[in-house]
DNA sequence: CAGGATCCATGGCGATACTG
DNA sequence: CAGTATCGCCATGGATCCTG
């Protein structure tokens, strides 16, 4: 599957880095790395941004536009949003309440990247079919799914 | 940091892009962006692959170079990476027995995107930090932590 | 050294019911 | 319509002990 790199040299030719990944805990009072990754990679941050993406939403509609997530966790998903700054909420006092959300000026530039994840998982999806299962081959029930 | 797109347009001119960043659920049998962005969404996947760019290394020196990680979710992490060919695991039958890990061609290819992602959070930590402080102040007791 | 097995705490998340 | 409140499940992850 990934031929190259001869199979049996453990240890030579590794690259350097300008910045060096690390780092990634243990960031001094500042959100650490892990802390928006694990914003964006809980179950329904990066839906809402995608749909957003797409332009302004009302809740429900937003709601109705990512299939099986539960009101709940929408709202969780669209405070925790707002509160790192990447969506903004607007309330319109009409009767019923409407309530808009529309990414922010923060939340478009984080788009950039996250599309360079979505399109390394697009393209390598079938890489990653195929390693699954020739591990689930080998490792007879191993399998934790 | 982030230049162009006007600052004070709320609802109008959305962009359109070629991959609309939907489809992040529901992707038939294959694994989907969102299973991709729980791996590296993890507490320790990126710890692991951050650490592995740099080359090869063993187990407990992988340990002990990823701060706070205990052997059984470094264990479960690096198992999950080579399941997806992420990570190349090498049993060397020495006594006591060493095992090497390492990136596999398609565990570097993972890099660029992650690095891109990476870059963001560096970028914008602070405007992430001041805005939570905002949000906050704002919403006197609605902090979850 | 490199795990496997076990126990347990926490929190993410869903379902349901209620409200301004 | 757009939430809040409450409950309970279960997956994630930590601590500890044991093994080839």
């Amino acid at each position: 599957m990934f031929p190259g790199d001869s199979p049996e040299t453990p240890a030579e030719s590794f690259v350097e880095t300008s910045t060096p990944l690390t780092d990634l805990h243990a960031s001094p009072q500042c959100p650490s790395l892990l802390e928006v990754l694990s914003r964006i990679g809980d179950k329904w941050s990066l839906c809402a941004i995608g749909q957003l993406y797409q332009g302004p939403l009302r809740f429900n509609k937003l709601k109705r536009s990512i299939d099986g997530v539960s009101q709940r966790m929408l709202t969780l998903t669209l405070r925790n949003l707002e509160r790192d700054g990447l969506v903004q909420r607007t309330v319109y006092p009409t009767n019923p309440p409407s309530v808009e959300y529309q990414l922010t000026e923060l939340g478009h530039t984080l788009i950039g990247p996250v599309k360079g994840i979505f399109d390394w998982a697009q393209s390598h999806r079938t890489d990653i079919q195929q390693a699954r299962e020739r591990f689930d081959a080998q490792n007879p029930e191993m399998a934790q799914r």
